[in-house]
This record gives structure tokens, C-alpha cells and sequence, in this order.
RNA sequence: GCGGGCGUCGCCAAGUGGUUAAGGCAGCGGCUUGUGGCGCCGCCAUUCGGGGGUUCGAGUCCCCUCGCUCGCCCCA
């Protein structure tokens, strides 16, 4: 086939589908609005040190699935593979933190180069939440709550929150050594990929699907143990808010997410529905990442959720056809269709969805156009109403015989109907 | 990056080595030159993702390649 094609694992979404779309962007933005969360636009494009020291080197966001190119000056550029480093980013280089504690979302297209599946593509679109400068365990269960009653909003069921802890860094430094020690002792007993994430990604190692591995862990050490006693009050605190919010969760202690910026709180919320990717939301605490991005120390939680995950699982529902015009504005003849034309900007200015036929056709055919448009009524201009400056109001789905009007009679009529 | 499945018209789809590649939907034209939805008639793939090969002969068999898809990995 010599025609063009869209690149791989980029996807077009075609008109019958943008509705829906449309809507639950609707939802989420009205949903941003009643919480007081500001919407912010940031490039698509961004030096690739953003992402490198932001995500984490070790993770495979960075490491294999980065869009990454040099550009005529001879800089690393990359594409978006998530939107939280940009968002930082952009608070830091505009001042944005030293006028309070910013509540922020945002949406748009992100770049990961993987293998596309179902769920999964290599440009795909997310909306998230930022809470900077919020370090109260309160700020957790806002975030997690907005996402939920989002959801909840849109119709989507069967969703489960998961949760856990990763810890203060501290914490986490600390449970570090104890378990590249332990994974250490272990090595030969660990599936190739784990060992490789030993010194790497050592965390990551205590999600591997790989049940030998999975059964091994049970002997390692855990987590939780590690937690200081600050560290588990926070996350008491985080689960105490949520029940008192009716949001129910399940606990997950090998919920680890694979950027490296995340502490203490992480989440996902989860679909069974979606085959192997199962994760509509995700997100959690990141109190060290604006710093370590040339900000001033600041507590910060944020989540992402997939827009093709979370339409995948809309969908699945009915989908409403999509809405025809108001009017269908047929025409024969030089005057009439110069007319037509006129006509339909003159209801169009009135809010009117109209759509004119191309003209020329049969007239028959213009008829048999305008019911598949969908459209409720016909305006038909011929010869004779262009004369009078008049139209011809035909019903297309009831019985109601054509009525012969004015223009401003024709807005009044349609305006009732 | 690694596995499995698939690739015939815009969509669905028959066809499993033998002359001219069914059919349905959509589209276009007509029956009906100012009236649609139903019906009827006609048109709509020199070609089977692409390239090689086997064969007297290939959409049908083999190889390569591209793409789609599901899974692994990872994540939204």
C-alpha cells in the first residue's frame, strides 16, 4: 500500500467518537472547578535533563521509552512521557510557589515509545492533579478524592483504589539497603529481570509478576517494618480520611509505581475491565521532586489518569449516536441556493446548528440527505419561495404538513419545536 | 526489546492451487427533472498489506518485510 499511514501507536480519534471525549473532559473540568484546582498548560516539548533528573534515570519511563531527538541547536529534546515534571517545572521557572500553595491540573497528549496493546499507545492523553505546596495527610485524601468522585461522576464501576506507603526518603533510604542486602542474598534465586533491578530499581523488584520471585518475597524484608512511627501515623491518618469519606480502598504493599519521585502515599485506582493494563489512575506523594527540579523545598501529591483507559471503559456502555443538525436547508435553483447560503448563516447567528446541502443534486436526493443528517426539519428554498424571500418548513420525522414562512417566522417555529 | 494471533473494496465478509475475486452495508446514478425514509435497476477490488520464490497456474503453498492485534515488560 503506497497511501500514508499514521505513525505507530498513534492514534486518530475520528468525529464519532469525539463526543464522548468531549464530555468527559466537560465532566473533569467542571469537576476542577468546584475544587478550585486552576488548569495549566505546559509545552509538549522539553529539555530531556527535565525528565532524566525528574522521573529517575533507573526508571523505563527514562531509560527505554523516551521520544527523544536532538534539535537544530544540537540540544536533547523530549517529548512528554508524563506530565508532572512539567508542571514543576513551570511553577519553579514562573514563581509560582512563592505565592502559596498552587492547586493545578492539566491534560493533554503524552509520549511513550512502547509496544502498543490494548490500553496502551505510544501517544496517549492524560488529565491530572497537582497539589503543590501541601504536606498535610489531609491534601492525600483531597487528591484521591477528586479522582474518585470523578469517576463516580462519569458512570465508570467497578473500580478499586489500592494503597500504600513508600515512606519518608528516609524511610525509604533505610529499607533501601536492607533490601538490596537481602535481594543480594538471594540473587540466584531471582528471575533475570528482577536481578537486574537489584541495585538499579531494588523497590520495583517487590512488584514483579514473576511467581517464584513473588514467593521468594515473602521472606524479604518488608516495607511497613521500615516505616518510622511519623511515617505510620501519616499514613493511619490517610486511611482514616478516606473511610471517613465513604471512598473505600484496599491496601497494597506491593504497589511500589515506577517513578522515582513518589514517598509516602501511593495509589492506583484499577479496572478489572481493562485487560492487561488495568490502571485508569494513578498517583501519589512527591515532596522531594521540586526540589530536587531547582525549587525550594515543597510537599506536593498529584495524580494522572488515562483518558483512553477511562473512555475505554465508558464505551463499554451504549454509546449515544451522535446529534444531527437543528435544520437541514435544502435548495434548487441560482436564486434559491445563494439564498440557502444566506439562510443558514442567518440561523446559525441564532444558534441554530444548520447544514446546507452541497446543492445541484436531485432535489429527491437532497431529501434523502437531509433525514440521514439526522436533522428534525428541512428548510426547502425553490424557485418559488426565493421570489417571496420565503421557505418551506418540512418536517422530516413527524406528520406535521410543510408550512410556508418567513425567515423570522422559521427561527420562531423552530425556536417552540 | 521478546512471544502468540491476524492482514481480500471506506466497513463487514465469502473464497483452503485452476478460466472473468461472491454477498451485505455505506457511497454514487436512475426509476421519481419540487420532496426523503420502503422497493427495484445500474455503477463501485485487472486485484487480495508489500516484495521475492515454488508451480503450466497462487488471494490460496514457502521465505522476507510492513502493519494491526493480544500478551510479556512497564505504566495512564
Amino acid at each position: 500500500m503506497a497511501s500514508l499511514q499514521s505513525l505507530r501507536g498513534m492514534v486518530d480519534l475520528l468525529p464519532e467518537h469525539t463526543p464522548l471525549w468531549q464530555q468527559v473532559e466537560a465532566t473533569a473540568r467542571d469537576h476542577f472547578r468546584r475544587a478550585a484546582v486552576r488548569e495549566i498548560r505546559t509545552p509538549l516539548l522539553e529539555v530531556t535533563e527535565l525528565f532524566a533528573r525528574g522521573i529517575g534515570e533507573a526508571t523505563d519511563v527514562v531509560g527505554k521509552e523516551m521520544y527523544t531527538f536532538l534539535d537544530r541547536g544540537e540540544r536533547s529534546c523530549t517529548l512528554r512521557p508524563e506530565g508532572t515534571a512539567s508542571v514543576v517545572r513551570a511553577a519553579i521557572q514562573h514563581g509560582l510557589l512563592s505565592q502559596g500553595p498552587q492547586r493545578l491540573w492539566y491534560g493533554g497528549p503524552m509520549f511513550r515509545y512502547e509496544r502498543p496493546q490494548a490500553g496502551r499507545q505510544r501517544q496517549f492523553h492524560q488529565i491530572g492533579l497537582e497539589l503543590l505546596g501541601f504536606a498535610d495527610a489531609r491534601s492525600d485524601v483531597e487528591a484521591i478524592a477528586i479522582a474518585w468522585d470523578l469517576l463516580a461522576d462519569l458512570g465508570v464501576e467497578g473500580l478499586a483504589l489500592e494503597l500504600n506507603t513508600l515512606g519518608s526518603p528516609d524511610d525509604r533510604a533505610r529499607y533501601r539497603e536492607q533490601l538490596v542486602a537481602w535481594l543480594e542474598a538471594h540473587r540466584d534465586q531471582l528471575d533475570p529481570d528482577s536481578q537486574a533491578r537489584i541495585h538499579t530499581n531494588p523497590l520495583r523488584v517487590l512488584d514483579s509478576k514473576h511467581p517464584d520471585t513473588q514467593a521468594l518475597l515473602a521472606e524479604a524484608p518488608s516495607l511497613a517494618d521500615a516505616l518510622s512511627a511519623e511515617s505510620q501515623e501519616r499514613f493511619a491518618q490517610v486511611q482514616a480520611g478516606l473511610t471517613a469519606l465513604a471512598i473505600p480502598f484496599v491496601r497494597n504493599p506491593r504497589l511500589v509505581r515506577g517513578l522515582d519521585y513518589y514517598s509516602h502515599t501511593a495509589f492506583e485506582i484499577t479496572s478489572s475491565q481493562l485487560g492487561a493494563q488495568a490502571t485508569v489512575c494513578g498517583g501519589g506523594r512527591y515532596d522531594g521532586l521540586v526540589q530536587q527540579l531547582g525549587g525550594a523545598a515543597t510537599p506536593a501529591i498529584g495524580w494522572a489518569l488515562g483518558m483512553e483507559r477511562l473512555v475505554l471503559l465508558l464505551s463499554q456502555g451504549a454509546v449515544a449516536p451522535p446529534p444531527g443538525p437543528d435544520l437541514y436547508v435544502v435548495s434548487r435553483g441560482t436564486l434559491a441556493e445563494a439564498q440557502a447560503l444566506l439562510l443558514a448563516r442567518h440561523c446559525r447567528r441564532a444558534g441554530l446548528a444548520v447544514e446546507r446541502d452541497a446543492g445541484g443534486a436531485a432535489f429527491a436526493k437532497q431529501f434523502k440527505r437531509a433525514d440521514r443528517s439526522g436533522a428534525p426539519f428541512a428548510a426547502v428554498i425553490g424557485d418559488a419561495e426565493a421570489e417571496a424571500e420565503m421557505v418551506l418548513l418540512k418536517d422530516l420525522r413527524g406528520e406535521r404538513p410543510d408550512e410556508r414562512l418567513t425567515w423570522e417566522q422559521l427561527l420562531q417555529r423552530l425556536a417552540a419545536a
